[in-house]
DNA sequence: ATATATGCGGAGGGTTACTCCGTTTAACAA
DNA sequence: TTGTTAAACGGAGTAACCCTCCGCATATAT
């Protein structure tokens, strides 16, 4: 039953080109802040036919998903390289501080988020997956080093960070976010001793 | 130019009971997870027309965003109540986990916010006012018996619950929420020694 | 050059949010 | 009680939107 479909044909060209002008058009739509712009309109900027637009996406949801993806996947690109070039604890909190400034530059996460709907389940698990891969190395590696404990779950800071993100409503909310950064580590780092 | 509307009458009373009715069939059907329930279908459980709920309620958001709120000021008229059955650093714990077990509950708050689409702003600003002052009491107490320090913003374990609680895809997000809790009192009395 | 799988466009069906206005009814005065 | 009136009601109608369907176009491979 492991029919691997072998695909006899390379990727149309012309389908890549406007899958990607779809996604790019669609963040910029959404870090503008339009959230509820009609599909139809997205595929007009993109220069597409709707038909075109929901062959690549089979829904909103899916499109807003696509977008969100893309974007987390860099943030976890990040990571690596980071660990690369700080001691673990400053790699730690410098990607933390990171993905705050990636929401604070609005870069789709958040409102894109707030604009899903129903299932969200799905899609927080597959999310949860990526990000919990970048952050478990870098936590993992400053445990190794002895500068923090491991009483703390990764996924708990993942957790907090992206609350507090999603309440970016408030005048200080980004001094708010780095704040609870620093407290996090620093009670991680207190009973490592 | 302070000219006060002076009410002639009484309010109706059909037009409240209808208005309570909206609001709580609205938040069963949340609860129940249709969050897409068209507001037709909403008015028709109510007993009501189409015509009625939209003279309560001006549009889907400005539904939701009542329910909400009923069920926000609910939390916070916990505050005092448990301010007074503990002392302050219980009183501030229990009042957090409470704030949990609402979610947990399924009690509209968090699906009903991911369907706002846009402007979340002027919401989140309002229901953070309600909240902050029931945490602000309870943190301020906590304070002044000497048992936590002030070096914490109670917005921010607001807004680190909310976030967490936002999340609560993950199997034991209900348990990372309440560990949540007790690290960041833990690292408020850290500090207070 | 030919064949064909892959991708494209956009008209159209079905659903939903919201408006408008003629009718009903609760509150108050006489 | 009865009459008056402002408040509230109901639901048909409108506009906008999501998504499907299918005949046409084009990139790839031979």
């Amino acid at each position: 039953m492991t029919d691997e479909k072998k695909p006899r044909r390379r990727p149309r060209s012309d389908g890549q080109r406007n899958r990607e002008n779809l996604l790019k058009v669609a963040k910029a739509a959404f870090t503008a802040g339009e959230i509820d712009i009609p599909l139809d309109e997205i595929a007009h900027r993109a220069g597409v036919g709707i038909g075109t637009l929901y062959r690549h996406f089979p829904n909103r949801d899916a499109l807003i998903e696509a977008v969100y993806r893309a974007e987390l996947d860099r943030l976890a690109d990040a990571a690596p390289v980071l660990a690369a070039q700080h001691p673990p604890v400053e790699a730690l909190r410098a990607w933390m501080r990171l993905f705050v400034d990636y929401i604070a530059a609005k870069l789709v996460i958040a409102p894109a988020l707030n604009g899903l709907a129903g299932g969200t389940g799905t899609l927080y698990a597959q999310s949860g997956t990526v990000l919990q891969g970048a952050i478990d190395g870098l936590v993992a590696a400053a445990v190794a080093s002895g500068d923090i404990s491991a009483d703390i779950e990764p996924v708990d800071l993942l957790r907090a960070l992206a609350g507090v993100s999603n309440y970016a409503a408030g005048p200080g909310w980004e001094t708010s976010a780095k704040r609870l950064v620093d407290i996090l580590i620093a009670r991680s780092q207190a009973s490592a001793s």
